[in-house]
DNA sequence: CTCCGTAGTTACCTTTTGGAACCTGCTTGC
DNA sequence: GCAAGCAGGTTCCAAAAGGTAACTACGGAG
């Protein structure tokens, strides 16, 4: 049994944590999986709390604003009666989708 | 301008969701930070402190007590004086890396 | 004798998040 | 006239998450 510890194990971290950016964009609850349901293609309002179900419209219409904020949806009116609404992915928020990819391969080899 | 919009957009889902395994083990602040660090090496809860800036003793403990609970994290007392705790990444934990590496580089060609 | 570092634990408080229920205005179908 | 579907907005409340600070026990350094 060593008497004295090492000071610390590895002095220097092991490269700063380059992850922050996307996990940005990813956080909070739902946006993965709005993403996903987008991917097929534009979704409107009702299409997305049906996909997701046990989400509240207030959450939903919460999580749209900010993912819009972002810059990973786009929303679009459509001029109809009564009028609907369309969200879609953008070009930032296709360049999540390797990201999907990765995890929905790596979900599949998961246990359960 | 149509009169009647189509009752639905796409009346079937575009598949069911398959990544909730996934997020379910990545959910919760600072989960992914702490793989990320662990990646290079087994280390312990001082330098994980150290490493995630801005983080408290309670919620570290309290990620790390999560993540092993779930498989992730392997959790190693070393008999020395004091005694020390490592934790390390385990064969489900080494699953999720590729996320990871794709998050990374997705990450370094995304704006900012 | 006091402080430092080890790895936490505990109590307390604030902030954030989320859910349920109800509301709007619009039009169509019955 | 009444209900239904569209896309939300609003209010209230509960639960969860997170931060702060103080505390534990151990030995070594000064």
């Amino acid at each position: 049994m060593p008497q004295r510890p090492k000071p610390a194990t590895q002095p220097p971290l092991p490269l700063d944590c380059p992850l922050e950016s996307v996990l940005a964009l990813l956080a909070g609850a739902w946006t993965v999986q709005i993403l996903w349901f987008l991917r097929a293609g534009p979704r409107r309002f009702g299409d997305l709390r049906r996909d997701l179900k046990k989400v509240s419209t207030k959450v939903l219409t919460n999580r749209l604003r900010v993912m819009e904020e972002h810059g990973m949806l786009e929303r679009t009116v459509i001029q109809s009666n009564p009028p609907q609404v369309e969200y879609s992915l953008t070009p930032l928020s296709r360049e999540l989708e390797p990201i999907l990819d990765c995890m929905e391969s790596v979900g599949r080899r998961l246990p359960r």
